[in-house]
DNA sequence: AATAAATACTAATAAGCGTTAGTTTTGCAA
DNA sequence: TTGCAAAACTAACGCTTATTAGTATTTATT
């Protein structure tokens, strides 16, 4: 009979949201139960219910919260008049520092989407499908100003996509490096490449 | 009552596994029912149990099939007298291959190795981390021989892993590149980087 | 054709799930 | 201190799950 202890800024149901995505992230979306969740909070499941609607609404929030960080930052990004090395620099820089910050919600939401319900799922898809191709607008930028040399746009936004949205195996090295070191190293890199 | 149809190489227990790879990557292997699986066969669940232990050693046979393959091949490239960018390239090579060839098991061991059992995890995790470190070695080799900038190694094998392990993205592209278009973006962006 | 082994079936079990209903307790406002 | 809303509780529902037991059927071997 424990009332759920909330922060100083945060609602109940945010206490229970970042609980749960730290749930979703360690043992996965469907491996979690409420009951478990709601141990968390030393409260019994039913309780939940009095602030939130259901357990697939959580994963929504996370998702959809995630989803629309990064079409924020995006959008920021394509409105400026930045060269599309700057362009590409930043966004990597972002993708790390979301990781850094808000690691369970990005893990959820590149993880556990497929969970989604179909029509969730449907509009997750078309958001990230936007958001790739808006990557992949600023590469042919590039190409065209000749910043960059001519590999294929698509292969290259997945090939740093993958670099930057794989960064959750950086959990376990997270006290081993200063998020500066890890961006200075992964812009280098995945801008300049690594053979001298 | 309908028998497993067996393809010309491979025993029952072989379509099974295959069967349980391809729902396993869609739908994940908790939200995977064995009459789900049962159901692609067009047998009822509990017939599974004449070839199978359980459910949970699909899952493991999955995970340790692939670890092996990866563990294998980075073996027979320590082992090699090439050059730390040819062996760098090559494993790179090797891991688009895998996915392109296998990519449902390769998918299932990076996405769901979290729900193996206690032990076999612990287990799983020690073949990944040396799998980790053989790569780390290659790149502190590169360095040794200064054919690599001085990149932090632990970030570069980190940035490459998850690129290329982030592949699985791939799926809807599949059709849009050749595997050796990819492969060589790939190798080329990763060790030359994209700018001019 | 008879026998044995492999493999399918049906029926059932115990456990766990998300969720609902109805009730009691808590904490704040008057 | 009383009253009311918020938020907790217990009990239970209906469903799904992996798995077992026991039995029938198919297939292969002699």
């Amino acid at each position: 009979m424990a009332k759920i202890k909330t922060l100083a800024n945060g609602s109940k149901k945010d206490v229970i949201l970042k609980n749960a995505s730290a749930l979703f992230r360690k043992k996965g979306f469907k491996a979690t139960s409420l009951r478990e969740l709601a141990e968390t909070m030393d409260i019994e499941a039913p309780s939940l219910y009095n602030h939130i609607d259901s357990k697939a609404a959580l994963l929504e929030e996370i998702c959809f919260g995630v989803a629309k960080d990064f079409t924020e930052y995006m959008n920021l990004i394509i409105g400026s008049k930045e060269s599309a090395v700057d362009k590409l620099s930043k966004l990597i820089r972002f993708h790390i520092q979301k990781i850094y910050t808000d690691f369970d919600n990005v893990f959820v939401s590149n993880h556990e989407w497929k969970q989604l319900s179909k029509k969730q799922l449907v509009e997750f898809l078309i958001q990230r499908k936007a958001y790739e191709n808006a990557f992949v607008e600023i590469i042919n930028e590039g190409v065209k100003k000749k910043l960059f040399k001519t590999l294929h746009p698509q292969i290259t936004v997945l090939t740093i996509l993958s670099a930057v949205r794989g960064l959750e195996f950086l959990h376990s090295h997270k006290n081993e490096f200063s998020i500066e070191i890890l961006e200075e190293n992964m812009v280098q890199h995945l801008l300049t490449g690594i053979i001298k």
